[in-house]
DNA sequence: CTGTTAGCGCTTTCAG
DNA sequence: CTGAAAGCGCTAACAG
């Protein structure tokens, strides 16, 4: 008999009265409250089903104060940032365990501090995942001291739940490998020097050199700036400010590396046999690559995955570490050898 | 004097009280609205200022009946979906519309059809991009009959405003570009034959070269299942069904083109000069493959940006087209021969 | 077991 | 120009 509404979506109160019983019942029933009776909760969600009635998220979520959407902001100046395959991994990770928890990823790639602020006081989302360093540290101060659960992913700020790669420890996993390898004279090429990674990774880099007894000269050191060619022109510039061209070349990344590796193919200069080259990341290239590079991996998707259950844990209440250290792994393909077969 | 309220955010009527208004007049200045003394709207955005106060999403979503939150739908059975490359590029193309409009991404890569329906009549978004052919006509036919606004992204229902790849026309691109390379026997390589966009690129294919006088035979058709290697396993069956090997293959996408390569060169013939091989989408990797692949191209972004310029269009209550096509784009590299080389 | 009622925080008539 | 009040759709006391 009753005309079936068309637009305007069906209410709470519809159900309750085509059920013929309040609409408190009614929202028992959704929730599975134990206490209704078992024909009442079958009539509910009959009449449910019948008027096509689906809970206002905007309504329940105003009324329990959480809306089960949980926010990604990835900050960066420069263009749509899923782009990036570093952030889509750490994305797949993070939707991963968001999905077995039934939450809705809000994803936004953010230009300025101030949006985040905003995002994480509209209301909008549970809790943050803020990936990638390029934020202001007064934004995440501002953020620590936010209500709203926030983790940092591949960051760290003092007071807020954070998850990292180990770049000190992967720039040392690349000197001792390439001492392995019999290198004497070493090299650092990047797109830049001030990310802070990259920082870690030089500084990493250094210490297992000078360890062994090895250095690097100012000289050996090249940014080539953030572009496609920067490594290559970071190498060029060494290759150019030393007399002796290096037998050793540890890059910021592996974008990096393969533009360096050019700049050393045309200098005459053979790979792996007069210089051994090493990025870090394993992007899918990395394998694919001719040569296929010699890398330093670590688990994107992990990053993502611990940064999401850290968040869901906080959200459920629990206590999760403040600081948490990923570790990489070496993968030795065709740029450079390893320290086996040096020997 | 007022104790600074830490957690429990602050709400409209707080800021009310702090400018000594009334609520109304805090919306209205938060709206601007024209009709309010300026002095009181200075007043009123001082105290948000010193409250922290920011409006609650939920409670204005619930007021007005919308979340400025755009939904982004992906189906697939297969895992985390953003980390196809394809996908990524979409997405890039929709966030880069998206965010000039201030609307808010929400992203779910749904497994079942009813995930979908159900983000649909939530609430949650106001709209709904739905990505890629994977998802069933009846679901697509509820979805049709909903309220909310949704717009496809490759893929096409009747009823549902749809923007589309040239498949077709690809597989024409393909075959007249093949033929004219001096190809004369001719296959078909993919991971299966029942995705429709395969299907589609087929069919322009064979009526490209039917044109011509050409044709495929049955056995010059294979498919090699949905892995890493569906394209080597392809191009096997075929070279074994085969009395001639063919010169001209065309592979149903590129990860296909590449690895039906490997089998060519396992058999011992050389590309393009014994056998010119054509995929399609230009993946990132396509370029920097060994040998650079020849492919059709296709703006992946652009389909983003249609899709989300297009449900944006329809919620500003616009008429946009039922079906937008978008073009393809031959790229010819090394592993096949532009037709001016071969005469 | 079930219904009535009071808000969640906001926008928006409708009166001043 | 500004305030009081109603109500968006839901959940959670509180009574029956």
């Amino acid at each position: 008999m009753a005309a079936v509404r068309r637009s305007s979506r069906a209410t709470i109160r519809d159900v309750a009265r085509h059920a013929r019983v309040g609409i408190a019942t009614v929202s028992r029933a959704l929730n599975d409250d134990p206490g209704i009776a078992p024909a009442t909760r079958a009539r509910v969600l009959a009449a449910c089903e019948t008027l096509g009635f689906r809970r206002s998220s905007l309504a329940r979520g105003l009324k329990l104060g959480a809306t089960d959407n949980i926010g990604v902001a990835i900050m960066s100046r420069h263009a749509p940032v899923i782009l990036n395959p570093f952030y889509a991994e750490v994305i797949g990770g993070i939707e991963e365990v968001l999905e077995d928890a039934a939450k809705h990823l809000l994803i936004s790639s953010l230009k300025r501090g101030d949006d985040l602020l905003e995002l994480a006081s509209e209301g909008r989302v549970d809790g943050l995942l803020v990936v990638g360093c390029d934020v202001a540290p007064q934004v995440l101060a501002q953020l620590r001291d936010a209500a709203l659960p926030v983790v940092l992913i591949d960051n760290a700020f003092d007071g807020i739940t954070s998850v990292v790669i180990d770049h000190h420890g992967a720039g040392r996993q690349a000197g001792r490998h390439l001492l392995a390898g019999g290198g004497t004279r070493f090299a650092f090429v990047a797109e830049n020097l001030e990310n802070p990674n990259f920082r870690a990774r030089l500084g990493g880099f250094r210490s297992a050199l000078q360890e062994a007894g090895s250095q690097l000269s100012p000289e050996a050191v090249a940014a080539g700036g953030d572009s496609w060619d920067g490594g290559f022109v970071a190498m060029q510039r060494v290759l150019s400010a030393l007399a002796t061209p290096p037998d050793a070349v540890f890059a910021a990344n592996d974008p990096a590396a393969m533009s360096a590796l050019r700049a050393v193919r045309e200098r005459g200069l053979r790979v792996p046999d007069d210089v051994a080259l090493l990025g870090v990341d394993d992007i899918h290239l990395a394998a694919h690559h001719v040569p296929p590079l010699s890398t330093i991996a670590f688990d994107k998707r992990g990053l993502g995955r611990t940064g999401a259950s850290h968040l869901l844990g906080r959200l459920a209440g629990h206590d999760v570490p403040a600081l948490t250290v990923l570790a990489t792994e070496l993968v030795v393909r065709e740029t450079s050898r390893s320290g086996d077969g040096a020997r």
